[in-house]
DNA sequence: AAGTTATTTAGGAAATAAACTAATTACATA
DNA sequence: TATGTAATTAGTTTATTTCCTAAATAACTT
């Protein structure tokens, strides 16, 4: 069993999703984003935080790709993008949750006999 | 909106699942523990690395109550556990995903009208 | 008892992360 | 153009994390 057999990417997008999610400040945005999207100040302003703070911590979450930015004139807002979260929340737990596996033997062994 | 309104733990479980799961060697070990049990010198044979860094990463992902250990004799054995961190994902999952959201006001919706 | 193996604890060096202030860029408007 | 507001970048400080080696603890074996 070589290193790579444990399908992870090392510098890659799964590392950059749960490093993004190990800060509680950017959990919280990512929840505060999650009824509407927002702009940079509103976000700052929501937390007790300097905005060079905030606009760090919506760096790291923008380059994880659990949200997106669009400039508006002089305003930037902030959306929420669930879907690479989703992907690579629910890869790991495929990855690490036993109880998944027989169903998914199951679905893979069907596939081949087609 | 005061700072409770956003529902999560500052120092609490969610915290230490999420940090434990920022670590690609602490992901790795769960996913290598994911079929079976297995003592704390079999994992750190596995990886690259020496076996008190090894030993360090299995008191985090202990703590964050992702795996659970039994001495038996001269041996520790390390297992899997599963619940804290699908219930943790899932968790998440619920509070950032608003596309779970109409489904949940019907669901709560249904239950108080019993 | 003495030696061997398994694992953890202690201590310290190097890298990373997180926060702030000050300065800068970009846009809007008087 | 000058002024104000929004947001980011730069640079610094402090705290935390991660890794290692060496030493300690615990349990087997002869």
């Amino acid at each position: 069993m070589n290193d790579d057999t444990l399908n992870q990417d090392a510098g890659g997008s799964a590392q950059r999703v749960f490093n993004a999610l190990s800060s509680l400040h950017r959990r919280k945005i990512l929840a505060y984003l999650s009824a509407s999207s927002l702009t940079a100040g509103e976000i700052a302003e929501r937390f007790n935080m300097s905005k060079p703070s905030v606009s760090q911590h919506l760096t790291v979450l923008e380059n994880a790709g659990l949200i997106a930015k669009e400039k508006r004139g002089q305003f930037v807002h902030y959306t929420i993008v669930t879907n690479n979260l989703i992907n690579t929340l629910n890869g790991f737990a495929q990855e690490v949750c036993p109880v998944s596996r027989p169903l998914k033997r199951e679905s893979e062994a069907k596939a081949k006999s087609k």
